[in-house]
DNA sequence: AACATGACCAATTGAACAAAACGGTCAAAC
DNA sequence: GTTTGACCGTTTTGTTCAATTGGTCATGTT
């Protein structure tokens, strides 16, 4: 075995779908980009498709490694979770191949792209639940269900990260950061 | 003047915007409903655009109304916000406009509702704006932006109304309640 | 024998053109 | 003065058809 076929291939459609997206992403320009022949690719992955849940699984794994690497035992509960959510919408503004997404997801809708951004949101939401579940056996939080807990942090930092900039200036790291202690953890309840 | 031409038209238009949506209505059908000849929509309104915004204007008044209705000084401000955003994004589910709307923002994104239903939004968050500064004066909750506060209300309102039931069994007015309370006015921590 | 390949296929797409429908105007009718 | 619908330039929609696509498989290569 001279080279990695398979390995050839899926650097090859994560360059292509990085690039150009999913839907003006030939598996012809795989092929050539990969240095092999378009049947190759059937023999590894039998659809398109399948090819590129390959890539959002590994992204996956990549996205909760940067998480982990920011999450640091000392630290409290909810500085954590936050280093870790931001650390994660980060991945959005970084890497090509989520930015190209995202924005497929938005202006053209297509349906396999639709699919696998439910997949990454319900992976990043079944991460911060885990987290959740944990600080509630641990006690450093009060009890709640998880589910809606995580939910409800996600949704919020989507809002401050990337809704928020489109009427103002955007948030600092340490504002956001100051927001999620206000509201979830402390309440403004006097 | 035996009949008020403006107000059949403001009323023909609503009824085709609400059934067929802004793209899909067409001025003459407004016209046809209406029982005015095409020109006279245009002695009152520059263009379909300046007549929408006629609607959408009504839309805010009524809804700013209901709103008011649902608020009652007696109960506590957390209390009275709850009321009033439920009542408000009660609106969408159950106004043939707001759901026609809604819809055609998100399925097709014709640019002139995308911008009407910034505005809507844009008044929705004054409205809970307003609230909220008078909460501070009254030192009824923590001092805080009262712009990002009312943001983060909204967002969590309809993450928890609209966006929840994706995935989820609807949650009940009272749970809202009680998660705007926890997250928002008492916070998770120990 | 085992694997890799690109010519090939049916299905989908999109460019190009024609026809219909649209928002908006205005001279005529009332 | 007010109302109107035939009319206009533009945009949208429907249609056609050639090019492209995802996927297969008989053939070639090692």
């Amino acid at each position: 075995m001279a080279v990695d076929r398979r390995k050839l291939i899926v650097e090859a459609a994560t360059k292509s779908f990085s690039l150009f997206g999913f839907k003006a992403t030939t598996m012809e320009q795989v092929a050539k980009i990969a240095n092999v022949g378009k049947g190759t690719i059937y023999t590894f992955f039998k659809t398109k498709e399948e090819l590129f849940d390959e890539i959002i699984n590994r992204l996956i794994k990549e996205m909760k490694q940067a998480a982990e690497e920011v999450i640091n035992p000392s630290f409290s509960f909810y500085e954590n979770v936050h280093r870790a959510l931001y650390r994660i919408l980060e991945f959005r503004l970084e890497h090509q191949l989520t930015i190209k997404l995202f924005q497929e997801e938005k202006e053209m809708g297509t349906p396999a792209v639709m699919e696998v951004m439910v997949k990454l949101e319900q992976a990043i939401l079944n991460y911060i639940k885990d987290k959740i579940v944990v600080a509630i056996d641990k006690g450093e939080i009060q009890p709640c269900d998880p589910e809606i807990t995580s939910f409800v942090m996600l949704k919020l930092y989507i809002a401050l990260i990337f809704d928020w900039e489109k009427n103002h200036e955007p948030l600092e790291k340490e504002e956001i950061a100051e927001l999620l202690e206000k509201y979830i953890f402390e309440g403004l309840s006097k």
